[in-house]
DNA sequence: ATGAAAGGTGAACCATGTTTCAACTTTGTT
DNA sequence: AACAAAGTTGAAACATGGTTCACCTTTCAT
C-alpha cells in the first residue's frame, strides 16, 4: 500500500474534496487504484473493482475523477513523486558523487521491492498518459545529470559528464530494479549495488597492467596442468 | 514496416497456413498488427482496424489467430527475433569486446529509429504476454553476459563481469534507445555511442592524477581572476 | 476437369465494464 | 436547530469491440 501522503496536485477544481471525509475517500481510491492497476494492468482493472477495494460505491468514483484515465494520470504523478522523494535523504548524507549514486540505487531497489506496482504503472503510462510518462523520465534524468555535474565540479567525476551518461545511469538503475527488485526479490542488494557502482566508477575494462609481463593468474586462461 | 521475414514459430497447428496465399495473408496481418499495436497500443488497437490495414476481412483474422492476445504474442516473438538478428553481423566484425558493445548500441539505436513500434510492443508485452516479455529480456541479458565473459577471457575486460553488468548494460542501451532513438530522432548517434562506450570502458570517475599536484585546469573550480 | 481442402467474408451476437443520474445521507456553518 | 453544500449510492443506460458462424471463392493434387 502507498504511504498515506497528501494526494498530488491539490489545485482547486470541482473534483477536489472540500471536507475531511472527502479527502479520506480520495486517498482510499488512489491506494486501491495503485493495487488494482498494479495487479491487473490498466485495462484489466475495472473501476468497480477499485471502488470495491476502496469500500465505496461505484458512483462515488465520479465524485473524484472524471474517468478511468483521470485516476490513472493522478496515480502516475503520485508514484513519480514518491520515487523522487524516497531517494532524497540518502543523497544528502552520501560522502561523494559515486557514493550518492550507490545510495540512490540501493534505496531504489528497496523501494521497488516494496512497491511492485511502480513498474507496471510507470510502464503502462506510456500508453495511458504519455505526458506523465515522459515527464517522469525527463525529470529523473535531469536530476541525475545535475548530480553528476556537481560531482564533476568537485573533481570526483570526469568533467564531460552530461545527459547521455545520465540516461545510461537511469537505464541501468531501472533494469537492475526490474531484475533484482521485482523479479528476484531475495538477491543480495548490496552485491548488486557494489557491482553496479564499480561499473560506474571504473568501467569494465581490465585495468592496464603491463599485460604481457604479469598475467595475474586468477581467471585468465591457464595452461592445462 | 517489418522486413518480410518468415513468421516465427511455424510449428504445424490448425492455424498454420498450408498454402502460399495463406502465408501471405498471415504476413500481412502480422505487419498490419505491428503498425496498429505500435500506433495505438494493444487495447486501443482493434482487430477490425488490423484487418482493414491488412486488406482482409474481419473473419479471416480468426483463420490465423485464436484471439487478439494470440496475434500479439506472435508479434512479440517476431520482433524479439528481429532485434536479436539485427545485431548479429555487427558483433562478428568488431575487433574486441568493447568495440562489439559499441556496435551493438549503434545498430540498436538505428533499429529503434526504423521501428518505433518495438518499444511499445515489448513494453506492453509485460501485460499481455508476461512470458514473452520476460523471455525477451532474459535472453538478451544472457547474450550480453556471454559476450562480456568472452571479453574477460580474452583479457580485455575485468574477469569478474557477470549478470549484474549485463543487465546494467542492457538497461543503458534500452534507455539510450528510448531517448535518442525514439524521442529525439535527429541526435548524433555516434556521439551517443561514444559517450556510452567510454562510460562502459572507463567509468565516470576522474582518472587519478596526483590530484593535489596538477589540477589540470580545464573544468575544475578556478580561482577568480 | 473436378472435388475436397484451404481460405475468405461480414453481419450479428454477446460480454464487459464505463458512465450517468436522481434519490438519499452526512457534514459543517450560521 | 436548520439549511446548504458535499458526499454517497447502485441500478440501468450505453458504447465498444471481440468472437462466431454459415456461406462463398480460390487453390491444388489427382
Amino acid at each position: 500500500m502507498l504511504d498515506s501522503a497528501q494526494p498530488v496536485a491539490p489545485e482547486a477544481d470541482s473534483k477536489t474534496p472540500r471536507t475531511e471525509r472527502g479527502r479520506r475517500t480520495l486517498r482510499k481510491l488512489l491506494d486501491a487504484a495503485a493495487i488494482e492497476f498494479g495487479e491487473r494492468g490498466f485495462h484489466e482493472a475495472s473501476i468497480s473493482a477499485i471502488t470495491r477495494r476502496a469500500g465505496t460505491a461505484l458512483g462515488s468514483f465520479y465524485t473524484y475523477f472524471d474517468s478511468k484515465d483521470a485516476i490513472f494520470r493522478a496515480l502516475v504523478a503520485d508514484m513519480s513523486a514518491q520515487v523522487r522523494d524516497h531517494a532524497g535523504p540518502a543523497i544528502e548524507t552520501a560522502p561523494g558523487a559515486l557514493a550518492a549514486e550507490r545510495a540512490v540505487l540501493t534505496t531504489f531497489l528497496g523501494f521497488a521491492r516494496q512497491h511492485r506496482e511502480i513498474y507496471r504503472i510507470i510502464n503502462e503510462a506510456e500508453f495511458i498518459d504519455p505526458e506523465g510518462f515522459r515527464k517522469h523520465y525527463d525529470t529523473a534524468a535531469r536530476r541525475i545529470a545535475d548530480r553528476l555535474r556537481k560531482g564533476a565540479h568537485q573533481g570526483e567525476l570526469r568533467s564531460d559528464v552530461g545527459e547521455v551518461e545520465a540516461w545510461a545511469l537511469m537505464g541501468m538503475n531501472v533494469f537492475l530494479g526490474l531484475r533484482y527488485g521485482i523479479w528476484e526479490r531475495d538477491a543480495a542488494l548490496d552485491a548488486v549495488a557494489s557491482a553496479a557502482n564499480r561499473l560506474l566508477a571504473e568501467g569494465l575494462a581490465q585495468p592496464a597492467q603491463d599485460s604481457k609481463l604479469k598475467p595475474s593468474g586468477l581467471d585468465v586462461i591457464k595452461p592445462k596442468p
